[in-house]
DNA sequence: GTACTTTTGTGATATAGATCACAATAAATT
DNA sequence: AATTTATTGTGATCTATATCACAAAAGTAC
């Protein structure tokens, strides 16, 4: 029975502090629902009446910029989706689409407007991930402006394989072209970069496989690149 | 008796969901201080256990990069500061510095906390702003990264007359470094481009002093450059 | 008022990375 | 399998903007 939170093993700091009561209300108010790579989780200009809750896989949140689409960044899961755009306005503020097949939960949202009210350790904990999403942007809104390209496509990969994969080898989930709208360059400067790497021994390439050889490199172009 | 909140001119829309007794309890706990051009708020690295409010004023956000501090956005009053540092780490993980004469309040970090827990309104209105806060982070990074120079100086321009001053004529309270820095160009850039726009006609300036002559061009050259 | 520091303007030069162009794969569709 | 479409690699240019180098103002301190 995987729609019953109680037993959920991707449960949210947020939901492990709902009492049995409130979760078994929370059991009975969503949906789970898996999603293929691609496809879109939430459509900037789109209503919404859901909060949403990747439980697995992997997303790129992205938004319409003045001139083109700009992915914002990728998250894993477990974590909450969209909250800003939720609780913010009525029409979503900007898409999210999964990059592999991912596993999501739609809850409702006066149900969770509930659960904010009556449990406070629930809402602080929804307040805290908040706060960490903000810094985050900001963080990495720094780092993707001070770097050169070589510099932030090492952290890319970094990220890939130490919090998304947690595994030296990996599939890359997105294009260099996608890559390239995440850090802010073009897919040609990604291809250039990434074939350097593989020239200079710290990642081997086929395909879309990816193995990273020397991460110190790596660390220390991303520091000093 | 500036101190008592129920009062206050300034009050926040979260508080001004609190009950008579609340604000009365919000006014015991905390102390408005008056801020000079210049000076820190909130300091990076250091402890904080206050929740910030600044209820008048300009002040920069600004953040140690890998390469140097970045400031991040400029943000009006009121509204409160550092809620992502404060809830988030024990140290804050950002500055706020402001950028001209202010009036900040410090609120203790307990009394913050039971009203979030006391009172849900009040916790709604917070993680409301917050999740503005994190969207205006989105637009304003996807916007930064695919404008150019022109395109982005135009947007600082039009945030000073528009949104902090309500004004067509004001004092720049930040320096061309400091432009330079927020919209990730150089200084020498900046000189350039406000010079240019001067040649054109589109603003006059005098010192520190700017007057928007033609705001229809300066949203053109915000819209395409 | 004088000295010192910070901020600003502007030309000359350098460069990282964009853009263009095209070929080669790889993946999807029929 | 054949055809079409999407993705990738790589060389040759081009260009916006950084950087350098001064000089001039504007602020601040003494």
């Amino acid at each position: 029975m995987e729609n019953i939170c109680a037993v959920c093993t991707f449960k949210s700091n947020a939901a492990k502090t709902l009492t049995e009561v409130e979760q078994e209300r929370l059991s009975c108010n969503h949906v789970m629902v898996p999603f293929k790579k691609g496809e879109a989780v939430i459509r900037q200009g789109h209503y919404s009446s859901n909060i949403i809750y990747i439980r697995k896989g992997l997303a790129k949140i992205h938004i319409q910029g003045p001139y083109y689409e700009q992915i914002i960044k990728i998250v894993k899961a477990p974590r909450y989706l969209g909250l800003p755009t939720t609780m913010g306005d009525k029409v979503n503020q900007y898409s999210v689409s999964v990059i592999e097949d991912s596993e999501v939960c739609f809850i409702d949202m006066a149900i969770f407007q509930q659960l904010l009210s009556t449990n406070h350790k629930f809402a602080n904990e929804i307040i805290f991930k908040l706060c960490r999403y903000e810094l985050d942007s900001f963080q990495k809104c720094a780092r993707r402006t001070q770097k050169q390209v070589r510099g932030n496509i090492a952290d890319v990969l970094l990220e890939f394989t130490d919090i998304f994969y947690e595994s030296d080898i990996f599939d890359l989930p997105i294009t260099r072209d996608e890559i390239g709208n995440l850090v802010d360059t073009s897919r040609e400067s990604v291809s250039r970069v990434l074939t350097e790497f593989s020239h200079d021994g710290i990642i081997r390439i086929s395909g879309k496989q990816i193995e990273i050889l020397n991460k110190e490199s790596l660390m220390l172009i991303s520091k000093n690149g």
